[in-house]
Parts: C-alpha cells; structure tokens; sequence
RNA sequence: CGGGGAGUAGCGCAGUCCGGUAGCGCAUUCGCUUUGGGAGCGAAGGGUCGCAGGUUCAAAUCCUGUCUCCCCGACCA
C-alpha cells in the first residue's frame, strides 16, 4: 500500500485507493466514472442512512420518491437552474435497440419526442408534482426526503468524491413563508453539522457560500466544509433556501388564511456517498481504513487462535460467550472463524477493513481467563480480564468515538492558518495548504483573481461572526474573514 | 477537452525497444504439515495479451483507428 506521508500528491491519490480496494469498500467500474460499491461499503452507507434517516424523522420528514428521468422541458424553466446543470447531463434520446450483423445497435425510429434527462438532481420534477400537492395554507410545510441516485457528467472522477452516479439523499420542502423556509434551510444544516461530527467523528466549518459558487436556482447555499489529510477541502453536505424561484418556475402558488394567492417558498439539502470518501480521508492511516465506532459495520471483530479441534471447539464455545455479551449490549460483533486462515491474516484484513475494535482469544487467553484487546485507531493492544469484557468493550468504543474526533479537530487545526496580506495567503496555500482564513471585499471580481492565481476558492464565509477588517487583495472595507482553501 | 502514464490469468505485474511455443508473484483447487501479526512444501487448473483494422510466412511486440482507466490541468449543485 502507498504510504500518504511523503505528502506528494500522487503518492496520496494511490494511498487513497489502495485503502478503498483493501477495505474492499468499491471498484472501478467498467462504466466511465461510475462505481460498484462492494458490500463493505454499502454497509457503511446503510449505517450512515440509517443514522441520518432518523435525524430526518425527528424532525418532521417523511420519505417519497420520484422518477429518474426529467423531460428536458422540465429542466428549463428554472433558467439558473438549467445554466449550473446543462453542462453535465446525460441525456436519453431512444427507446430501444435493434439487432443488426454484429449484435445490436440503437434503433433510429425509436427516437424520443421529448428527451429525458437522467435527473442530476430533482427539484424540477418534485416542484412539478408539488404544484398539484397544493392549494392552500394548510397543505404547508410539505416535508419530504428522497433517498435516491442521481447522475452528473463529470470530467474527472474520483472514487467516492466525485462519480458521475452516485447515492445521496435530497430533501425538498415548501413553506409558506419565508421565514420559516429559512429557517428549515439552517435547521437541517445543522443535522447535517451535527451528524459528521457525532457520527463520522469529522470536524466541520458550516458555513454560507459565494454567489459563484451558489447551487443553481439557489438564494442562499449553505455548506459544512472539512479538511481532509491531505490538506483539501471538501465540500460535505449542502441545504439551501430557494426563495420562490421554483415556486414560481412551476407555478406553485397557496391560499394563504387571509385568502390570498401566494408563491411557496422552498429549500432543499443533501449529502451523498461523497460523505464515504471525506470518511476515508479523514480517519484513515497507512494500514488501511478506520472508521468511527457508530457508523462501523462490525464494530468488534473476534478472532479465534486454536491448533487443534479439541482446542477449536472451546475457543469457539468462548468466543460465542464474549458475543453473546457484546450483543446484550448492542454491540455489533462477528465472529471470524474462517478455517485455514492464518491470524496475522485475519488482523491485517480487519484492520484493512477499519473495524474498530479486535478482540483476540487463544488457548492462552482461556487458561488465564482473558482475552486481548486492540483498538484500530491507535493500535494499542491490551490483555485484559474476561469479566466485563462488554462493559469494557462499549467504553472503548465510545473512548475511540471521541478520541477519533478530536485527533481529526487537532489536525485541522494545526493546519488552518488566519492571513493579513495575500503574499502570506500565497506563501501558505502554496508550501502548505490546509484552510486559511482571510478578509476578502465581497466581489466576484476579487474572488475569482484569487482563484486564478492560487487555485485557492472560497469555501464559505462562516456563520460566525468574525472581526471586520481590509481585503487582502484590494484593501476594500471587509465585514469578517472568510475560508479559503484548495478543495476537491 | 489538452498534456503525461497505463490496459497481458481473479488481483498486482514482467515481456513490447530488437516480431518467432504466453510468463512471474499473490489468489484458486488437491494433498500433507501448520495457525498469538499477511504460513511451508509438493502438484494442478486458469489467457480471444482492451477492441477493430493493417503490415508480415509469423504480431502481446510494428502501423492506423478506437474504447477505458490513472495522474496533472481545464470543468465541477
């Protein structure tokens, strides 16, 4: 496996693969820029999902689901919307094939009156359906989520960072007045800020963005950025208040109490698989993966030593006691009893594999009553006495839950630096990268110079407030800093 | 879409310059010995060399086209 501290670029894009095909979390896909999410890491999205999926019940919403395709005439009538999207859509044209010399190929008579754009996300055909859902005040807020895939054509791909499809959940609301939709927009990004750091155990900067890098169709887009090891930023959930501009694009308009027409006011948010990459990025090291405690699939592991059946058969009888423990208590464990697998093997896979915790039993161990514990993240391993082994268990979890957070918040926050003059702004996103906060005079103008001659974007300016100060670029008057970084 | 690298067994790769029987390591199967940090020995199976043309007595190797992947750019709710 690739080693991610030699720093170089290319040396942490390989570190970063071999930890995915190693923990066997995905594949490349024989399809341009597309996936296959092998069962380890679907288990781990089916456990951030499910996490997620609760925050969203308790707070009011409900699941739904909409079609895949969008007629193109959809697409457009939200003409910021379309603008962002156009770009990366793929399009379906034809209905079907036809055999021909050399096995089949699109059959031209089957061609499509309307084309249908495989949705790269579906506020058009969920406002679409939203204008027959209501009438009057009553029918409001309409509170939904769907958990779906979307696709975007994208240049470049990355394994879990950027594919062309990938897995996500979108909520869409509508409300009757503005406050309140502006105030669903935060409350969920708040969900989304509270998940990545008490689930994914991954610091993050909410945040609101720059008009240039605004989702399409948007007022407001706000954002939770992180920092990854190498030193980027990513982008890990966004939730933004539409204002009316759907409503008004699909003609969506309520009866208020008083009686009057008006347009509803929207927002929408979402995080995807994207959140598995920013994860991996985040926690993992040079033996592989590591995840944190609640999101982990197996939370322990045991691996059982015998050298013989006699000896295989009590090790195992006290390896089914230790998990009968462990599920009393709502741990997640397995039992790795595969024959003709050596140990180490089984060490060095689970590792691979990011499990959080290992629990080794051995002749040995039976004798003195013990088992061993090792924890993934620090790899520290212990021999400890049998009773209360759950007990034990469930505090080192939460131990490693925590210590996993506030190692990834230390490490940001050696690396996020705060500039006066854009020579040091240059000086850190070049030697050093890493967050940078910096006070910038508001303008595109300004935004976009330093982009072009760093690569450096803004990321957010924070919700925070900060103190007020000069532009680094024009020395133009500047409310607080913003965050700069290079991000994916 | 531009620049660079690559595509050969399930995985990782050598062979390509200089054309001449398709190779290695891991994995798989069988046998025996093993099992506290990726076990050892012996045997066996597994390939339209990305795809399509061309040159040649002969192509993984040379030529042309094409597809895909990786890295760097451009692009990126």
């Amino acid at each position: 496996m690739a080693k991610k501290i030699t720093g170089k670029e290319e040396d942490f894009s390989q570190w970063y693969q071999d930890v995915i095909r190693e923990a066997k979390l995905a594949d490349h896909s024989p399809v341009r820029g597309c996936m296959v999410i092998r069962p380890n890491g679907y288990a781990l999205w089916e456990n951030m999902k499910a996490s997620l999926d609760k925050m969203f019940k308790d707070t009011g919403h409900e699941n739904a689901y909409f079609p895949l395709f969008i007629p193109k005439s959809f697409l457009s009538k939200e003409a910021q919307h379309v603008e962002g999207f156009a770009k990366e859509c793929a399009v379906v044209t034809h209905s079907r094939l036809k055999s021909v010399d050399n096995g089949v190929e699109v059959d031209p008579e089957s061609r499509l009156d309307e084309e249908l754009i495989v949705r790269p996300t579906s506020e058009t055909i969920i406002w679409d359906s939203y204008r027959n859902w209501i009438q009057s005040y009553r029918d409001l807020p309409i509170l939904i989520n769907q958990w779906a895939n979307v696709v975007r054509w994208e240049m470049r791909t990355r394994l879990f960072l950027r594919t062309m499809e990938f897995l996500w959940q979108e909520g869409h609301t509508a409300h009757a007045t503005e406050e309140e939709a502006v105030d669903e927009t935060k409350k969920m990004l708040e969900v989304y800020s509270t998940f990545a750091k008490e689930f994914m155990a991954m610091p993050v900067i909410k945040g609101v963005k720059t008009a240039s890098e605004r989702f399409a169709g948007a007022v407001d887009t706000y954002c939770i950025e992180t920092l990854l090891q190498d030193n980027k930023a990513l982008q890990a959930g966004t939730s933004h208040f539409l204002g009316q501009n759907f409503a008004k694009a699909f003609d969506v308009k309520f009866q208020s109490s008083e009686g009057e027409h008006e347009y509803v006011w929207a927002t929408s948010w979402g995080v995807s698989t994207r959140l598995i990459g920013g994860l991996i990025m985040t926690h993992s090291d040079d033996q592989g993966l590591v995840l944190p405690p609640k999101l982990a699939p197996n939370q322990v592991v045991i691996v059982p030593i015998w050298k013989n059946d006699e000896q295989k058969s009590v090790v195992l009888e006290y390896g089914d006691q230790i998990i009968a423990e462990l599920k009393d208590l709502d741990i997640r464990v397995k039992l790795d009893d595969r024959e003709n697998m050596s140990p180490g093997w089984k060490f060095n896979e689970h590792e691979a594999a990011g499990t959080p915790l290992r629990i080794t039993i051995g002749p040995r161990d039976l004798e003195n009553n013990n088992v061993e514990l090792a924890r993934r993240d620090t790899r520290d391993k212990n021999i400890v006495n049998r009773e209360g082994i759950a007990e034990k268990a469930a505090g080192l979890l939460e131990t490693i839950q925590k210590e996993l957070f506030q190692s990834a918040q230390e490490r940001i926050s050696d690396n996020t630096h705060s500039v006066d003059s854009y020579d040091d702004f240059k000086e850190i996103i070049e030697n050093e990268g890493g967050f940078v906060y910096a006070h910038w005079d508001g303008t595109s103008e300004t935004e976009e110079k330093i982009k072009d001659e760093t690569k450096a974007t803004i990321r957010c300016i924070p919700l925070e407030d900060g103190e007020s100060g000069k532009c680094m670029v024009t020395g133009k008057p500047s409310k607080q800093k913003v965050l700069f970084a290079r991000a994916y």
